[in-house]
RNA sequence: GCCCGGGUGGCGGAAUUGGUAGACGCAGCAGACUCAAAAUCUGCCGUUCGCAAGAAUGUGCUGGUUCGAUUCCAGUCCCGGGCACCA
């Protein structure tokens, strides 16, 4: 009886399905572990090799972790609203949800071919209106509740309204702002004003903000899309525009999420990027005066206040109103041209630029302590979100200020003494200022305080910390997304008293609506209604999804607080580090707010993370010849497109002449003379290089091309003509992105019909770590194909068919199989998948050179292979006799006993270089050890005779004679 | 530009805590079985020198620490991810 793979995955994909056999209960009385992936964005070009890495291993985890007798939850959804099914939408009228269906089916099908334990009862989409029924509730939770500094949680938005009528706008816990009142004030202000107050607090709330507004497209571009100042699609322009936006007031989040990092296992370079991206930072905020106007000031934030006398000129953000405000009348042309240059630039291009730009305003600031003037300019690299959009610039102290200083030629002035160089700025801390007045001889970290003591005695400045993060931009002007249950009345934002879910309505036009509107303000009925026309944007469904797997079909509840009590946080979460940022930190705040609000009991949402790597594409190409330049016909026959193969491109010409005694000109000659067509030898050519055009690689076998294939591939190519190196067409190669357009995809579906599900499961793990980014080569898959046959050669053979005895196993049997047990669960418990793929491939050498047919020792290895491939364990435990099902076999016990060891081959280095091994005792100390190794020959050869100087031994490692 | 990863044979990778670099697999080469092929099995396989024994060299590059460095430190180059409206 052979492995075939087929029929066996057939058979039980299809027996797993009808027992319901990964049903997952919420059974409260057994130990529960949640797995999680990132649920993917079901794209129209369906999966491809890359995404089922994390899966895979996901489930290799969950099926070992329900072997250890664990109530495992695994499940799997879409991320189905976002921006690429609604562009797919605007190129062919196709409905997005019709788009969005379509692709779903495809992507569950191609799931399902690869064996997943998903319950798919418990499947979410985040456009399904029964589960954005609970993202809006949850909008809601954030739009009806505030930050409250002193309990440092979020409270219900009528505590606040409370804390007004009773304190005013001092009570303890309000953030500062711009409003100040009294209880009795509060009493008296319209409703307009109550609620413009209350805005400023809400945990989600409205603002305004600036876009990248394309007007030729009538969109809002995201900063990807926005290429040296125009529009990726078509080359229009695009100019900043400022558009009433919501937001999360994420910034109030800051210290939690910096706390919580403490508090789970992410590793060390994710928790840094998180940490970097909030930029956390304590300075102070100083108010310089500007000389000549008397009600302005010009508010700096620094982190280095200690430094303030050698501040020798201030930037500050070009879109800043200030700008204007305080330019002089000679620097006006200057200005206005270069804030005409910054607003065509994304944000993006404004902080990678490297070259140095910038205007000086003509206005000048006041050192509060020296009376200096410092004069102001505006720069690019200075963004109005950061701080308060404005910096004083240091030279001697940073490096960004210094080259800024020279390339304009102001002059420096240095407060650090010897610290300086005068070539480059030195940022210490431990110099003793000079030139700094009050500060002089004082150690700069210690100045810090003395500085900002000093700032606030005199009322120029306060102590500030600071957050790089800024407040999450909440809405888009785009259809594909989540409504909000918002309606507009006098300017006012109030709670839509309608049942959730507002449902999105079916549009005709899904065009942007007027003055940078989203495609519902084209809705006559929804404007009627006075409804918000923004829509959410594509985390929010993904904010909390994690959740709504516990208890998907609730209705009255986004999920039950018993449910959510019992699966509790994510164990395991894997996914990509492209959502280090974005996702991750979203959904933290999520969980906190819920948390807050007492609807969780947890308030970190994912215990563990493990980053997947992303998986390239590697590319291939063909070489297109341009001939019609050089080729006559004689009788206007069309000239047939000529593809040469790689290693002969550089051989067709020289210099701009033609080789004629090149490979490739004889050739060439052949093809063209049988159809009439001569090469005009006599013309040079300038510049010639072919074409490299992307091939599909799934018609290239390594890097040779299926010459066949490609000529079917395309119409075009019908009648294409080669000029080959040793018969064969060799295609070039690069690692790029696996996508669609690059022809680089492979589909898993093909390799599943080729090799099976379990030999596809096996290669991707055994690719390499779960967490390194690598570059797909099909190539390898059928070394684990062999491996999977080969182990199944364990238990039949072809001609004798059952294999298997009842014999008692021998010790060296028993070794292999405890190393295996030992090796196996080490390696999945520390996700090291591609080694535990090797750890099987060993043990089933070892047992085959043992001729080990012993059901004894058989068994406990299938069902450590049962994660990994789940078909063809099930396949043979059913034909070694048994009617239960081996996803819940008792996982095997590793027993020391049986790997034993007395004696190792010691490896013996002289003077660290490895000479010789030595077989030695393991009780064997080190006395007795240098007597042995010194009688060696190898050793007494490298001696010469002499004592060594010293002898290092390190039981059960090695030796290493020093001479 | 800033933040975070990564760099080991022809290729994917292994070396878990500073202790035998290259496990396992692919590709390649030689052989067995076969009319032949497929499948399977056996052996070789970093580079250089050598008949061999062996020696030298080798983990992006330059230095350092150590009896000993792929592993730790400093610097540097290259590649990948992220940088707030792709998901």
């Amino acid at each position: 009886m052979e492995y075939n793979f087929r029929d066996i995955e057939r058979k039980w994909q299809k027996q797993w399905k009808d027992s319901q056999a990964y049903k997952v209960k919420n059974d409260f009385s057994k130990p529960k572990y949640y797995v999680l992936d990132m649920f993917p964005y079901p794209s129209g070009a369906g999966l491809h090799v890359g995404h089922p890495l994390g899966y895979i291993a996901s489930d290799i985890f969950s099926r070992y972790k329900r072997l250890k007798g664990f109530n495992v939850l695994h499940p799997m959804g879409f991320d189905s609203f976002g921006l690429p099914a609604e562009q797919y939408a605007l190129d062919t009228g196709q409905h997005p949800a019709e788009t969005t269906k379509k692709n779903i089916a495809t992507f569950k099908s191609q799931l399902d071919n690869i064996g997943f334990c998903y319950d798919w009862d418990r499947e979410v989409q985040t456009s399904d209106p029964k589960y954005y029924k609970w993202t809006q509730w949850i909008f809601l939770q954030l739009f009806n509740s505030f930050y409250n500094r002193k309990t440092q949680k979020a409270e219900s938005i009528t505590q606040l309204i409370k804390l007004f009528e009773e304190y005013g706008s001092g009570a303890a816990g309000i953030a500062p702002s711009a409003f100040s009142f009294t209880p009795e004030e509060w009493k008296t202000f319209d409703e307009k004003t109550q609620q413009d107050i209350l805005m400023n607090y809400r945990l989600a709330f409205c603002g305004y903000g600036e876009v990248n507004w394309c007007e030729a497209l009538g969109t809002v571009l995201a900063n990807d899309e926005v290429v040296n100042g125009v529009s990726e699609r078509g080359g229009h322009p695009v100019v900043k525009k400022k558009l009433r936006q919501w937001y999360l007031r994420i910034t109030e989040y800051a210290d939690r999420l910096l706390e919580g990092l403490d508090r789970i296992e992410f590793s060390e370079a994710m928790k840094e990027m998180q940490t970097n991206w909030i930029g956390k930072s304590s300075g102070a905020e100083i108010d310089f005066a500007v000389k000549g106007f008397l009600n302005t000031k010009l508010r700096v934030y620094t982190t280095r206040p200690d430094t303030i006398f050698g501040a020798d000129f201030m930037v500050i953000a070009p879109e800043l109103e200030l700008v204007n405000e305080i330019k002089s009348e000679e620097q006006t042309t200057a200005v206005d041209e270069y804030l005409a240059y910054v607003k065509s630039r994304s944000e993006r291009e404004r902080m990678a630029e490297k070259k140095i730009s910038g205007v000086f305003t003509g206005a000048y600031a006041i050192n509060p302590f020296s009376g200096r003037e410092i004069p102001i300019w505006i720069s690019e690299y200075v963004l109005a979100g950061y701080g308060t959009g404005a910096i004083m610039a240091v030279p001697c102290g940073d490096e960004r200020d210094h080259k800024f200083a020279r390339h304009f030629n102001i002059p420096i002035t240095n407060i650090i003494g010897s610290y300086y160089n005068g070539e480059e700025a030195n940022p210490t801390k431990e110099a003793i200022l000079q030139n700094s007045g009050f500060l002089d001889g004082m150690v700069m970290k210690d100045a810090m305080e003395v500085a900002i003591q000093a700032l606030e005695d005199n009322g120029i400045g306060v102590r500030k910390v600071n957050y790089k993060m800024r407040d999450a931009a909440f809405s888009r002007q785009r259809y594909w997304g989540e409504p909000f249950p918002i309606t507009w009345k006098d300017g006012i934002a109030k709670e839509w008293k309608g049942e959730l879910p507002l449902i999105l309505p079916t549009v005709e036009k899904y065009g942007p609506g007027p003055d940078g509107q989203g495609p519902l303000a084209n809705i006559p009925e929804w404007v009627a209604q006075e409804l918000e026309t923004n829509t959410m944007p594509g985390y929010a469904g993904s904010s909390w999804y994690f959740l709504r797997y516990m208890d998907p079909h609730n209705d009255s509840a986004f999920c039950d607080r018993k449910v959510s009590d019992y699966w509790n946080q994510v164990d395991l979460y894997i996914g990509g580090t492209e959502h280090a940022v974005g996702h991750l930190l979203y959904s933290r705040m999520w969980t906190k707010v819920l948390y807050d609000l007492g609807h969780i009991g947890y308030d970190e949402p994912y215990k563990k993370l493990v980053n997947q790597g992303m998986i390239q594409g590697s590319s291939r190409f063909v070489y297109r010849m341009i001939l019609t330049a050089i080729a006559i016909s004689d009788n206007n026959k069309p000239i047939p497109q000529i593809f040469i193969s790689k290693n002969l491109i550089e051989d067709f010409h020289y210099g701009g002449q033609i080789l004629k005694e090149g490979i490739i000109f004889n050739q060439l000659e052949k093809i063209l003379s049988s159809k009439g067509i001569k090469i005009n030898v006599d013309v040079k050519v300038d510049y010639y290089h072919p074409n490299a055009l992307h091939v599909d690689v799934n018609i290239v076998d390594g890097f040779e091309l299926d010459i066949e294939a490609f000529k079917k591939s395309k119409p075009d190519y019908a009648n294409a003509e080669f000029v080959l190196e040793d018969g064969k067409y060799i295609c070039g190669s690069e690692i790029e992105k696996m996508s669609k357009s690059k022809y680089n995809t492979v589909n898993p579906d093909d390799l599943v019909l080729k090799y099976g599900a379990d030999t596809f499961r096996m290669y991707e793990m055994f690719l390499g770590p779960v967490e390194m980014s690598k570059p797909w080569d099909t190539k390898g898959i059928e070394g684990v194909h062999r491996f999977l046959k080969k182990f199944w050669r364990l238990f039949f053979d072809e001609i004798k068919g059952k294999m298997w005895t009842e014999d008692e196993p021998t010790a060296e049997e028993l070794k292999v199989l405890h190393k295996t047990i030992k090796k196996i669960e080490e390696d999945t418990e520390r996700f090291s998948f591609n080694t535990a793929v090797s750890g099987f491939m060993i043990a089933t050498n070892e047992l085959t050179d043992l001729k080990c047919h012993k059901r004894s020792v058989l068994e406990p290895i299938l069902i450590l292979l049962t994660p990994y491939a789940p078909h063809i364990a099930t396949e043979l435990w059913s034909l070694l006799g048994h009617s239960d099902s081996i996803l819940d076999a008792a996982y095997p016990r590793f027993e020391a006993k049986y790997v034993a060891e007395t004696s190792k081959e010691y490896p013996v280095s002289i003077n660290g270089k490895l000479r010789t091994t030595m077989n030695i005792s393991l009780d064997a100390a080190q006395p007795e050890v240098e007597q042995l190794v010194l009688q060696n020959d190898v050793v007494q050869k490298w001696l010469e005779g002499k004592p060594p100087k010293k002898i290092i031994f390190v039981k059960g490692k090695m030796v290493n004679v020093v001479i």
